[in-house]
DNA sequence: ACCCAGGCTATCC
DNA sequence: GGATAGCATGGG
């Protein structure tokens, strides 16, 4: 990836298999903004303005000089046309590779996606986004930047000292106790990266389920999008939708979900729903 | 006003 | 083991 320098902006070349947009419109970040468009998105302590034009992207990051960490986050290092030569299997899935061509799966923070995908059950995207951003405004540390602020989300220590009646008061619904519960096994190393990473992805799944409020379709988002296990299929009621209608499951359970995702598109059955699912919720706008 | 949303827990059989 | 009510809230 050749880079060229320009006044505090820096801009790389990326291939036809990415685009910024849909790759984060597609449900799997909740912090980002889009404004005459450049996106930008807070990650850690770290915030990414970045633009696209054709196989140019456009980065301002704060702090700068950080590039091998965002093309990272952005999946930049990795051989999508590869991946999705093995998932082009049958006509609904060429269909979701063309609508959602450009997609990828980011590198997400562990937490963050526990927290966003605690937050995401029984509800709608724009509102999930909505009560992240009350959580980060209201609980996060503010960044400072040429006269913009922006806010990191809160550690799991900072959200384990909050009362339930206070995060009920930002609009989290019953799922207080849900995210009470998942800070403080953060806050106190009973759920740690180092070990989800180190166990097969059933254990890990497991263990992510011992979390008050995570069950198996939240455990699959956190393993997906913040352990970048590639081959969970998550079933949200999109997919169920799209595997009832265009793949003939008359009832979709976990279990035939699972075996029709694994059977179709094995190690990359997670790729696979994420072209899915983007393609049936545009379909519906 | 109504139905729905990247579901989970508790409780029933 | 599988099926179902109840859940807080607001987007469309």
């Amino acid at each position: 990836m050749d880079q060229v320098k320009e006044t505090s902006t820096l801009a790389i070349h990326v291939p036809d298999s990415f685009d910024l947009i849909k790759t984060f419109d597609s449900g799997q970040n909740f912090r980002y903004t889009v404004e005459k468009g450049w996106l930008t998105v807070v990650v850690g302590e770290r915030v990414l303005k970045a633009k696209q034009e054709k196989n140019r992207l456009i980065f301002k990051a704060i702090p700068p000089e950080d590039l091998s960490f965002w093309t990272h986050y952005l999946s930049l290092d990795e051989d999508y046309d590869a991946y999705l030569k093995e998932l082009c299997t049958d006509t609904p899935m060429a269909r979701a590779l063309e609508k959602g061509k450009g997609i990828r799966i980011l590198k997400q923070p562990l937490w963050e996606m526990t927290v966003c995908f605690i937050l995401s059950q029984n509800n709608n995207i724009p509102r999930i986004k909505k009560l992240v951003d009350a959580l980060c405004t209201t609980y996060g540390v503010p960044i400072h930047h040429e006269g913009a602020v922006f806010y990191t989300l809160p550690t799991p220590e900072r959200l384990a000292a909050v009362s339930c009646e206070e995060l009920r008061l930002l609009g989290v619904g019953y799922r207080d106790r849900y995210l009470v519960d998942a800070a403080e096994r953060f806050a106190k190393g009973e759920i740690r990266e180092a070990s989800l990473k180190e166990m097969s992805t059933a254990e890990a799944r497991k263990m992510l389920m011992s979390i008050h409020g995570v069950g198996g379709k939240v455990a699959d988002c956190i393993l997906l999008f913040g352990l970048h296990r590639y081959e969970v299929c998550p079933h949200d009621v999109w997919i169920k939708r799209v595997f009832k209608e265009q793949y003939r499951l008359e009832t979709v359970t976990e279990k035939n979900g699972y075996a029709l995702a694994r059977e179709r598109w094995g190690d990359y059955a997670g790729l696979a729903q994420q072209f899915l699912f983007y393609t049936a919720r545009q379909q519906q706008k």
